[in-house]
DNA sequence: ACGGTATATAACTTTCAAGTAATATTCGAA
DNA sequence: TTCGAATATTACTTGAAAGTTATATACCGT
């Protein structure tokens, strides 16, 4: 059978291809924070910083728990994870790769000489 | 001194955070490929694959190789790393900040309840 | 019940990247 | 030295996401 690469799912990677939302995502390291909190501390509007959070609860990054009228936005790791396992799928490639590569020129190599 | 966390380059995310672009990436796995090819495979017309080959260029994920009038695309394994290192920086606070969520849920409680 | 606070949502404008069409460049071969 | 093939680039159109403004909803304390 052929060997499973997992396929990484773009939604995830446009979700953090985003300047405002990654610097959510890092100061989510520390601490689970309320909107009020991640927007003052990322200098964003109170409806912008809500529309990047939904983004990242939309694709799992977040999860969000009620407490009064405070949302508390806490990191998933399950989003972190399979881009962990993705990631880690081309280890091993690369330097097999270069082998090939070089195999390649080689050849090309001839082929321009003869 | 604080603790170092890399810091994410947003272009190569950027650069990933797309279904094409993905797939040329997945493609390259295999070996190095010219435009022709790639274009081929993921039915893509050839200039708008030299676009998103030139976006992969510009943020390092992908080096080309001239040889005749044949331009060889291949992967290169910095930005993976980095990417993986990133990733790895989140490993083991997850858990942590799930025992700091249990408190701050144990807290808010008390909060509310005294 | 009322007023203030925290957040979400809807409607809108703007910005930027995806996609397309046409043209330029470079190379090898006849 | 011309011709066709491979690729890049430029100019353009379009669509989606970022950002903004205004309003709605829900909650707590009084």
């Amino acid at each position: 059978m052929p060997v499973e690469t997992p396929n990484m799912d773009v939604t995830t990677l446009k979700a953090l291809a985003e300047p405002n939302r990654l610097a959510i995502i890092e100061l989510l390291r520390e601490s689970p924070l309320t909107v009020g909190e991640i927007s003052h501390q990322i200098k964003l509007s109170q409806p912008h910083t809500s529309k990047h959070l939904k983004v990242l609860s939309d694709c799992g990054i977040v999860k969000v728990l009620a407490k009064a009228n405070r949302r508390y936005y806490k990191l998933r790791p399950e989003p972190f994870q399979s881009l962990e396992s993705w990631i880690k799928s081309f280890q091993g490639i690369m330097e097999e790769r270069f082998d090939n590569l070089d195999r390649l020129l080689k050849e090309l190599k001839n082929e321009g000489e003869f």
